[in-house]
DNA sequence: TATCGTTGTGCAAACGATTACACAAACGAT
DNA sequence: ATCGTTTGTGTAATCGTTTGCACAACGATA
């Protein structure tokens, strides 16, 4: 409580001052100990008034439990992973599990960020970012199991992972958008060497497929509203495109933009423009987006599970495939 | 490499296969340190072989530094917040600093969230949210000297703290929309409590007074796009407003949205919407927001040059203030 | 050759908790 | 009064590093 002074007072200063020793100190602070109540008491009384709390590095050191949790993503700036990753550090933290976060994008290095991370003995590792191959993780993580979101299946190695199957809700999209009478079709990646975005790519070609149709037109970018913008004009001025699907909503937002702007068209009529994830901002009034959403709450509640047998002891491999289904907006 | 075995090597094992003492291996992975340099290349190499790195916790425990930052956020789901926090997260990557998150927002109990980060020894504190007392954050991290980003100013606390000045810049956005013969204002807070809140509005309160206006009515939103559509509908369902300032860039987006959808007014003739923080988004060509923008990237740049001069020894309090500046767009 | 730095290495004590083990006290049952 | 069990506490080892200190080996100097 007197806060002003600098140095944490340790277990065995307040073992001095309570009149016991520091392993009483401890069993105080382990829910159950054998220890007298009235001795507990005392001791969280003297922790109180010192503002003692047991120090968590020295706790894991010995545990060989730290409690921390890696979240390897592309990037917390973009909605189309920042909201899936709240809701997912929201659960965590009311498990006692901290998050460190390591942020991919940009030219980071990224196998030496994982292995910084790795030095920090986390004790469960998310990987979000499709922009990590599963082979390092799982060498860089070799103690921990990683569970990697969305990724690429390797038969040969066990990991625990979380996919999405958007398959029927692609078929019921592009069944709509053609019923509505667009012919030409045009595939906006999010970026041109993840296997998830192949992935995405495949539910729409197979439906297409079953209509007869291909992708005409192809285009990557980066999963930001700039590059969707700018791959939407070059596209839209190279080919006679009239439905544009794209790796995630930020794109599609930007195509929207760049055809009613740059080219004058508007959706849905002139051209259809097609998102992924489902994000907030795809409901809003001025976006109203026609999207292949996911449902997040139920996607972050799997990585818990995977997360939650994993800590009992269950190291799996666990694997959960979610579903992903239409969101009907304006756009198409 | 042989990445299957599940337990990591220590350094004593290591020093085993070496042939040398665990002092020798510490030594080997400190830069400057008495060591013959045949016999570091040939601890790495034999590190490498076994996919050695010392310990952190171990380490961090040695060394009273953990090299571990708390970074204390309302939430990354929304983007007006999200996008700073990027550039903090990519800056302390750079300098082998890793952030643990804790996110505020929702019912989360702040206090015990903080006292759970405080125990891993956290070397550095930022504190992005406006949902927690300055008082609280310095009790809970008496060892650490958070710094404070955009907060109330306290004068018998040496906290070190960035802040920004919008006073300038919103007089420049009042100018030009009275200008336009605006003259009835309302404020849509982003918060009830928060200091930063109360601060933004007296910018534009200031500059209203001097062409002897105030604001006509007040809402008070949560900083989403949700608050912000229905506050501004209730808001203009009550009172006759011409112009509406909002608290950040994502409610004002909604109440854009509002006015244009509920009430049919578009911006900027029948209404001026101006937002707060000039996020990426603000200028989507869907947006183009007139907003009272940030600099993010030297926001971040000055949080990091505080934080070095900590690392450095010298605990200041230091203090930094920003200028915010008009984005123009098309909504005022 | 004796002396003096310099360099490279090992020993052992921290760092701050947790926990197996030992033991004393208290208690109930015979 | 005796024995066995339970309860509460202390002692000391442990977790995996780092680092002050000691010391041996070495080359350079006088």
């Amino acid at each position: 409580m007197s806060g002003t002074n600098r140095r944490r007072i340790t277990s065995k200063e307040l073992a001095k001052l309570a009149g016991v020793s520091s392993a009483t100190i401890s069993r105080a602070f382990s829910p159950d100990s054998r220890i007298g109540s009235a001795t507990r008491d005392r001791i969280l009384a003297v922790a109180r008034e010192y503002g003692y709390q047991p120090n968590a590095i020295a706790r894991s050191l010995n545990n060989q439990r730290s409690r921390l949790v890696a979240l390897v993503v592309n990037a917390i700036g973009n909605p189309c992973e920042a909201e899936e990753q709240q809701l997912l550090v929201h659960r965590l933290q009311a498990r006692q599990l901290l998050p460190i976060l390591l942020c991919c994008a940009d030219h980071s290095d990224r196998l030496q960020l994982m292995r910084l991370a790795s030095t920090y003995q986390v004790d469960h590792v998310v990987i979000f970012s499709d922009m990590v191959s599963m082979q390092d993780a799982v060498d860089i993580f070799h103690t921990t199991r990683p569970i990697i979101v969305s990724f690429e299946p390797l038969e040969n190695e066990d990991v625990s992972n979380i996919r999405i199957d958007g398959a029927v809700g692609a078929g019921e999209i592009i069944d709509k958008i053609v019923g509505d009478g667009k012919k030409r079709f045009a595939y906006l990646s999010g970026t041109k060497s993840s296997w998830i975005d192949k992935l995405r790519r495949k539910w729409f070609a197979d439906a297409l497929a079953r209509h007869g149709l291909a992708f005409e037109a192809e285009a990557f970018g980066d999963y930001s509203y700039d590059s969707g913008f700018k791959e939407a004009v070059l596209l839209l001025h190279r080919s006679k495109v009239d439905a544009i699907i794209c790796g995630n909503d930020v794109m599609a937002i930007g195509a929207r933009d760049a055809a009613r702007r740059v080219l004058g068209k508007n959706t849905p009529d002139d051209i259809a423009i097609v998102g992924q994830d489902g994000i907030a901002m795809a409901a809003w009034d001025c976006n109203d987006l026609t999207t292949l959403s996911l449902d997040h709450a139920a996607f972050m509640d799997a990585v818990v599970e995977v997360i939650e047998r994993h800590e009992a002891g269950d190291e799996g491999p666990h694997s959960i495939t979610l579903a992903c289904t239409p969101r009907w907006g304006s756009t198409a």
